[in-house]
DNA sequence: TTGTTTACTTACTAGTAAGTAAGTAGTTTT
DNA sequence: AAAACTACTTACTTACTAGTAAGTAAACAA
């Protein structure tokens, strides 16, 4: 993959998650890359495909993050995927899932088949990594573990829209309380 | 107020509820109500306007129900949260805060101020309802109410983002997990 | 050396967005 | 009866938007 075409998809993935699929433009990633708008549309014909793009790089890297992790103890797996929330919360980035869920119906046809497909693996491998934990002795939670991890999952979206708008604090108190609530041995 | 003004707020409530505050424009609104959009910036000369008046309607809403049900036991007050969410289910609608707070950067001053308000006004009465619960023997939770409000909160937002793109039955799951959490005497 | 492909740019189109200015029919006020 | 206000419409501007067509310089292939 060339350099522009990646620095393409890392702007694209960038202004989802600041300002939102129908709130950036080709003239926005143009602007900072130094390029035309054309060369975007190069690379990616239309805004859908683009779309597309960023999402699609996003399944390929939770399914890696999978499979190195799979090996983990089930307390682990979430807090590594914890940390990884941490990591957007530190650049103001809300996820792939807060930001194209809300403008579900607005987007095109094949963006909103690779977003339900994101949204079936992420509920996949929590739900795994959450029986793994209940297996293990690492995790202990209530009700089957998919309604479990549809919950976890909601926790970490909101947590980044809500400190967004009520201040970074509810952040770590959102994600505290989580672990918590879910966790065996809390470290004290 | 007179009809149309409220037919606007109305319209334009439903189309951030479904669309997003940025896929939407005076001319969706104006082609359903037979009207110029000329005639929406007579009552809301900017997009400003219209989505402040929308949100300060809404924010007006959770004040006449928190004063409504401040009587009623704690359990009975989040139950009547949930049924809200649950017409919002029915006819596809999201909420106002999961609508708008992924768009947050790109919301002008006014408007951010308004959703900002409007977060904390239904933070704060879902904590007051989790203590009044854990009061009166009617909710258990551990940790701070807050931090548990920021929870539920979460769980109610996220049901519905989540339904639109995984299935509606994914919501029932949700909101029932999340009652069997909380609830001291589930009913059976 | 010629032809082809790659990675763009320039220049453009067509459509849509918010917003404004001026006009008007009907109602209310003086 | 005249003046003013209400609730709009018509007609317009300005500023983007995604998207396209044609051209070009450099690298590569036959």
């Amino acid at each position: 993959m060339s350099d522009t075409r990646e620095n393409i998809v890392d702007k694209a993935e960038e202004l989802i998650r600041t300002k939102g699929y129908n709130a950036f433009s080709y003239g926005d990633i143009a602007g900072v890359l130094h390029i035309r708008n054309a060369a975007i549309h190069y690379y990616f014909p239309s805004k859908a495909d683009l779309g597309v793009s960023v999402v699609d790089r996003e399944i390929d890297k939770i399914a890696s993050s999978r499979e190195e992790w799979g090996d983990l103890p089930g307390n682990v797996q979430l807090r590594k995927v914890v940390e990884r929330f941490y990591g957007s919360h530190r650049r103001g980035w809300i996820c792939l899932n807060g930001s194209l869920t809300p403008d579900f119906l607005t987007l095109p046809d094949p963006l909103q088949k690779r977003v339900k497909e994101m949204c079936e693996v992420i509920l996949d491998w929590m739900t795994e990594s959450l029986e793994k934990g209940r297996k293990d002795g690492t995790l202990a939670f209530a009700g089957e573990a998919e309604s479990r991890a549809l919950l976890v999952i909601s926790s970490l979206l909101s947590s980044l829209l809500l400190s967004r708008v009520l201040g970074k604090e509810v952040f770590t108190r959102m994600l505290d309380q989580l672990l918590k609530d879910i966790e065996c041995a809390p470290d004290r």
